[in-house]
DNA sequence: CTAAACCCTGTAATCGTTACAGGGTCAAGT
DNA sequence: ACTTGACCCTGTAACGATTACAGGGTTTAG
């Protein structure tokens, strides 16, 4: 059975080793194994979990969400529509912070070709970006 | 000239007051007067330069970011072309994110409509959102 | 005259991560 | 053998942007 020191799992996971500490502090991942020397050693299904939980991050999930689902997945007698719907909820979650952040960027690029050399006095960005004051 | 409570300036831009505070005390916005009781005097002005960093944070801008507008915009001498170009930077950043952001919420859809009503043992999400291994 | 709704300061928590200090260990090269 | 460099360890503190809390003072309406 191979093992991994935890340098080689962060580079085949994306994550720093402080990431992988911080995570076995937190207890998403178990403590793995140590050497005589202190050193962490990580089996290849440490990796798989390690990985699930990253994607998961890359995936814009908390660590709160990624905890449910971890745990879930340690009962495999549970119900599948229980990580289903947290799927849609989050793909739903997913579909609104794109549709502000797209809102945003339009805006953000409108205002910028309004403005192109002159001096700032006259920028239509600043002015742009400043809300209407109730003007009473 | 008209002055308003912190509270006030929280409710006409959206922040609370503690952000307001926190904000000063990053020197983001000016010492407003003070009344004879310590509290906090602010005008239009100052009203109209916390809506400006308020739109700014919603916009996705992080305070730096913010902070180098702000300074850019006291300077009326400064040429327009550096505020056109951070917008510029900021909507390329803005536009990666949302690429992202896309693909992601589009992969865990897909995964999630391979998992209806099954058990978790044979549940996809989980084993997809794993990232493949280095097989060897 | 007192209770609610404000305001103040200063400090610490949040979240997810990253950095640092101050050490120990290991493999390669000279 | 010995040093260099790349790794590993622990524990603590920083980051950014807020938010919460403790422990107080002030103002306003009933």
């Amino acid at each position: 059975m191979q093992h991994y020191l935890i340098g080689e799992v962060a580079r085949q996971t994306g994550c720093t080793p402080e990431t992988i500490r911080h995570y076995e502090r937190l207890g998403l991942l178990p403590k793995p194994l140590r050497g005589s020397n202190g050193y962490r050693y990580y089996d290849s299904e440490a990796v798989r979990r390690l990985g699930f939980i990253r994607r998961c991050r890359d995936l814009g999930l908390d660590l709160g969400a990624i905890r449910e689902l971890v745990e879930l997945a340690a009962q495999p007698e549970a119900s599948c529509a229980a990580v289903d719907a947290m799927a849609a909820r989050h793909v739903a979650e997913l579909r609104a912070r794109i549709r502000a952040l797209q809102a945003l960027a339009d805006e953000l690029e409108a205002t910028a070709h309004q403005c192109r050399g002159g001096s700032i006095v006259s920028c239509r960005i600043l002015d742009s970006l400043t809300p209407e004051l109730s003007t009473r």
